[in-house]
RNA sequence: GCUCUCGUAGUGAAACGGAUAUCACGACAGGCUUCGAACCUGUUAUUGGGGGUUCGAAUCCCUCCGAGAGCACCA
């Protein structure tokens, strides 16, 4: 790669390796930049310009005379690199060898990383608030996948804890009043149960206990409790595996909380044997450093928390799958509990070699600039979300395609429905926050997944046309070097940089490093299209523009399938 | 009350401490006898206020203003 040759040069020239080396946003500054000669001076007590201009002398000593077009000194002491034409051909045909593999690292150790995300509790509808963990999750995980790392995708159910006290009990409460609704219960039956009990409850202290007892009986196995259990897990998985299968989303795991249930005594003698929990009044804590407040693991009535099961799931994913790393897909409203539990995880000595970090992302808020709860009573749920997104794309399928076929129609509203409910969230920085907006969330332009679909689509049907055109094909190395228009460098300078991309997810776990890359990417391929003929120019230089065509257009494919989208051949 | 996060064109966003702050939407003006106009071209306007560190600050530090979130018997 370019930028490797760059720094190889660079290296030789200061016989330093901590070499930055930027991309200026300007292209007046070159394609490569470095700030090295500003960086050395201070130590070497020479100045910036003297130094840059040493260096740059240098390095057109180390290059191959065609490398470079140009190397530039500028104040305050930047080298500015402008690269030949010859580079970057050679540079495509690099990248045309790889193929598909296109942005893999070459070479990497095998490392694991478990990714827990989506975690949608049982009894209530998935919301639009579940939205952002699973599909940041899943992209983070293909990402991994692709980079060649062990991917472990665990969906960290919420099947247990005090909410099913209140279902229980307002489900008993509805049987004995003989609710007809209860035969074929769905999902946002069960919410309203759980919603209006949760009411009633604040007038009637009666009502909450009676959810404790509940509660209780169901923790020590109680045969009727664990059924109505059970039947509220299987209509929650069930509907939640419709959302899935609609999203492409896809977990190697679904242990859930309730897995953990057994484990949870030891957990807690555990910490007390190794002193890291104390008692605090009536309950056990761990004492977190810096926080006032403790993290507690058992309550005053000996129950458990949310807490202890976290600290299991770390104990037994550690055991289980050995990682290096473990990401939490989870709300930045978390972050306090986060950075407690990790402290008490250090405690404990669970994580052993593993890195645990909290993937925080902004919250999805209210017009009003409040938070969206169920508590709240504020819910748009996911369906109804992906339902309208997918309506809105086939009325636009509609309009632009009038004579497409019924199931086309309905194939590309969905992927283009789906495609675009995905890029709205992964294109922006997961840790802003979204303030729910329909029109937003549902755009079909601009910058949006359609319009990287349809600029794939349409690239697509330039290979298409050409299969069917007669004529010698000549091998793209040969013919690269007729890839010399501005627009055809800049496309082949975009791809050298997807590596990068990818890498930088690895270590930042930001989505929407790859979506900012595809959505230039695909804008430079518009405006290719746009002017440069390929179907109807020269036969060789056909050849390298259909090779070109052909690699921009696997890794618009690649990128998308990567943010969990999909590509069309056709839309 | 304490702690954390965030304030960038009319709107929504982007920017490893780098150079003239980049996109999209919107508005306005153009472009299909040419590989798909879900596209392209042009015009438009921005770092909340004040200090500081630095050769260089949207980015780091302090302070003020504004918004949001969190702060043991919920998850």
């Amino acid at each position: 790669m370019i930028k490797e040759r760059i720094y190889s040069y660079l290296v030789k020239a200061t016989n330093k390796k901590d070499i930055e080396i930027s991309m200026p946003e300007n292209g007046k500054f070159g394609h490569y930049s470095t700030n090295i000669a500003l960086k050395l001076a201070k130590d070497l007590k020479k100045s910036p310009m003297e130094l840059a201009e040493n260096i740059a002398v240098e390095i057109k000593k180390k290059a191959p005379n065609d490398f470079f077009k140009k190397v530039e000194v500028i104040s305050p002491g930047f080298i500015n690199f402008f690269l030949s034409n010859k580079a970057f051909q050679d540079e495509f045909w690099e990248i045309y060898k790889e193929g598909k593999k296109w942005g893999k690292p070459k070479k990497s150790k095998k490392q694991t990383v478990v990714i827990d995300y989506s975690a949608p509790n049982i009894a209530k509808p998935m919301s639009v608030g579940h939205l952002r963990s699973t599909i940041i999750g899943q992209a983070l995980y293909n990402v991994f996948k692709f980079s060649g790392w062990k991917t472990i995708g665990d969906n960290h159910l919420g099947d247990w804890g005090k909410q099913f006290g209140i279902l229980i009990a307002a489900y008993k409460e509805r049987l004995k009043a003989k609710d007809k609704k209860l035969k074929n219960i769905s999902i946002d039956e069960l919410m309203r149960v759980y919603v209006d009990y949760n009411a009633q409850m604040k007038e009637n202290p009666e009502l909450e206990e009676r959810a404790r007892l509940e509660i209780k009986k169901l923790q020590k196995g109680n045969k009727e409790n664990i059924g109505i259990w059970n039947k509220f897990r299987k209509i929650s998985l069930d509907e939640f595996k419709k959302i899935y299968k609609i999203l492409g989303i896809k977990f190697d795991y679904c242990f859930g909380e309730s897995f953990y249930n057994k484990m949870l005594p030891g957990i807690v003698k555990e910490a007390l044997d190794k002193n890291a929990a104390v008692e605090s009044e009536g309950a056990t804590v761990i004492p977190v450093e810096g926080d006032e407040t403790p993290l507690m693991i058992q309550k005053s009535d000996g129950a458990f928390l949310y807490t202890t099961t976290d600290l299991a799931t770390v104990k037994f994913r550690v055991k289980k799958f050995k990682p290096d790393l473990i990401l939490y897909a989870v709300g930045s409203e978390q972050g306090f509990y986060f950075s407690q539990l990790f402290k008490a995880v250090k405690k404990l000595d669970f994580a052993k070699k593993a890195k645990l970090t909290h993937v925080n992302f902004g919250l999805l808020l209210g017009e009003d600039l409040k938070k969206f709860s169920t508590r709240a009573g504020r819910h748009v749920s996911l369906e109804g979300l992906i339902k309208e997104s997918i309506d809105r794309a086939r009325k636009i399928a509609e309009e632009k395609q009038p004579g497409i076929s019924k199931s086309d129609k309905e194939k590309i509203a969905k992927i283009v429905g789906v495609g675009a409910v995905k890029y709205n969230d992964l294109s922006q920085n997961r840790e802003s926050n979204i303030i729910f907006d329909w029109d937003k969330m549902l755009n079909l332009e601009g910058n949006s997944a359609p319009y990287l679909q349809y600029t794939y689509a349409r690239l697509r049907n330039v290979l298409r046309k050409a299969r069917m055109l007669k004529g010698k094909k000549q091998k793209p190395k040969a013919s690269a070097e007729f890839l010399n228009e501005p627009i055809e460098i800049s496309l082949i300078f975009h791809l050298s940089q997807f590596p990068d991309v990818i890498k930088r997810i690895t270590e930042f776990y930001y989505p929407h490093y790859l979506a900012d890359y595809l959505f230039d990417l695909a804008k430079m391929a518009n405006v290719f299209y746009q002017n440069i003929p390929v179907l109807k120019s020269n036969p060789e230089v056909r050849e390298a523009r259909l090779s070109l065509v052909k690699t921009v257009s696997d890794v618009l494919k690649t990128g998308l399938n990567l943010l969990g989208i999909e590509a069309l051949e056709k839309m």
